[in-house]
DNA sequence: CATGAATGAGAGTTCATTCAT
DNA sequence: GATGAATGAACTCTCATTCAT
């Protein structure tokens, strides 16, 4: 595949993750994303075979930009806490974006195929990001900014409560109050008052 | 309607959600359930006009017979540490499940039918859940079985920690083990020790 | 199914027998058999799956028939001359409609689908045919018709021949000479001069 | 079209012969002969403009080569009956192979190419069998090899046997005994005992 | 009330053919 | 000459939905 070719694919994908982000996985259908990108219908099939191909392709780059964006915000040289509150910040901007996301996509793609256990990148994600929090946390009772007694106990905490609010705010709905609520719960508890 | 029809409707109810807990939401076609019904096409039109009218009602039945579980456990005399163990136990059983579950199915609902906002069963569900984790909770500290500052934040977190591990569930799998861990740091918290 | 529907699907074979007739049987597809049926598209699919499904009930029907034709030819009292002459006649005219046959579908069909060895209509029909000439012959050998050594050679070597007149009309095209030439030949061969 | 272009075309027959030995005609598409030949697509339109094209100059080919092989097996001083029966076993090895043969893309080809009456190849392969084979037998006849009072009636009938056998062994299937029990047949009549 | 045959829109997929490079 | 990306027509198949009986 040529360099254009390349860059197509690429281009098929970015336009294929706003579909994704607007509809979720199920209701997208090849043509679609055909229509969205404005090609012929035999031309998407020279890039990809299904919608399910497609969109294991956009989430593997939505994970590269994922871990880009983490190693960011650590470079920086700013205290745990500081690092901690900028990241549920971050979180908290996700999860009221609701629309505008691939959450809704990536569950409904996981829900169809029944789980690739070995190089599940959700899973993975979630375990990588339970690990950097923990160190965090780790940092950060060290330099008496937190106090945990479980540190590892409390990052799998606040990552199963992020999952919660993340599947809460596809389904039921929440507020920015919501999220406030329990982002100060977990701050709390590990010892920060704002 | 007659009584008849009454019962009619009610089977097929039944049998509708045994294919939602199969299939899930999205993958159920009308064809699917009059299969499973063992009646006519037009027969099932007379009752419901789609899957989602279905499966709206399906999930009615549901949370009324939920609400029936939940005062069967609280009627006996137990303690709150009792309860909230059995009420765990419950979880953990229908979390390990995984199929023979409405979970997807009503993940996949609320998906695609942007939210009812009100009539919500899921909100009411959730936040009924919640609390009567909290009144469960402070029984507990009254009695001295818990040690809780934040009551209501303390059940909120136990119920995202609960809906995180559902998700995680149906889409990156999770077993018996991670389920325990995070009911232990749970209680842990709680002052509980077992 | 009912009895209404036993019709349509007598009408469908009945209508597609046509069609197989006029274009083979590779060129048809389920679209040319609902056109030429005037029922839609998804009509057609509650009868049947595929071109290859209503081919091969196509060619049931006509081998039901085909033995039909046999035993009455043969009830009639005539002596194995005039019902061996009765038959090639029929033949001859099979072979010179060269359209209008179901021959070239026939040999399509059995080209695609390779040879389900047990249930094979073709052979059935083929050993038959073999075993019906050889009886006449040997009949009319006993009443001094027909000189003939080997009957069995003899009418195995009738069939071959008939298959090779047949595949040649479908190929290069036959004539009403060759044919007969062929004709007379074999029955040259068994003392029969005309 | 220079010396190279040349090559290239028949490089490109070749490779597409084998294709449609494999596959027969009409399941060949323009693309499969493309990835055979590891060309790319429009390369293969500066060659031949359909399938169709491309077949019929494999089969322009594969008679020439043919006739070369005629002549081999003639030039050889050999008896008539030698001549027949290495003839015999040579369609026999060549019944007997079913795939690895043009055969039943021949037959493929006829069927969906109505005819070009004039230039058909296959019956001027036809015919001259027809002939070469009369000349042989007529020779034995002489040398008082066979005996046989029709010696063209009995080369047609030879040949349509063959043909016979041939698509046979491209529908129904044959055996080796069969096409042994014929050519028996065949040659106890030219009075041949072996 | 109940049936199930019938409809037709629409999704997926493949391929011959073209054309800018 | 040669490439291969792109096109769009055509085919298969599935379903929600209707309607005469």
């Amino acid at each position: 595949m040529g360099e254009k070719s390349l860059q197509k694919r690429k281009y098929i994908l970015e336009t294929a993750r706003r579909v994704f982000m607007e509809k979720g996985y199920k209701r997208v259908t090849m043509k679609d994303i055909v229509d969205a990108c404005e090609i012929s219908r035999g031309g998407l099939y020279l890039y990809f075979n299904s919608t399910a191909d497609i969109f294991l392709e956009v989430l593997k780059l939505e994970s590269e930009e994922a871990d880009d964006v983490f190693s960011d915000s650590i470079s920086e040289d700013a205290t745990a806490a500081d690092i901690l509150t900028l990241f549920l910040k971050e979180q908290k901007k996700e999860l009221l974006r609701k629309k505008d996301t691939l959450t809704q996509a990536t569950y409904e793609f996981y829900f169809e195929n029944d789980l690739p256990k070995k190089d599940n990148i959700l899973k993975k994600q979630f375990d990588s990001a339970v690990k950097i929090i923990q160190m965090l946390i780790e940092n950060g009772v060290e330099n008496g900014e937190f106090c945990c007694e479980d540190c590892e106990g409390t990052s799998r905490n606040i990552m199963f409560v992020l999952e919660g609010l993340k599947i809460n705010a596809q389904t039921i709905g929440i507020t920015a109050e919501i999220v406030d609520r329990e982002f100060e719960y977990i701050l709390t508890a590990l010892g920060m008052e704002d």
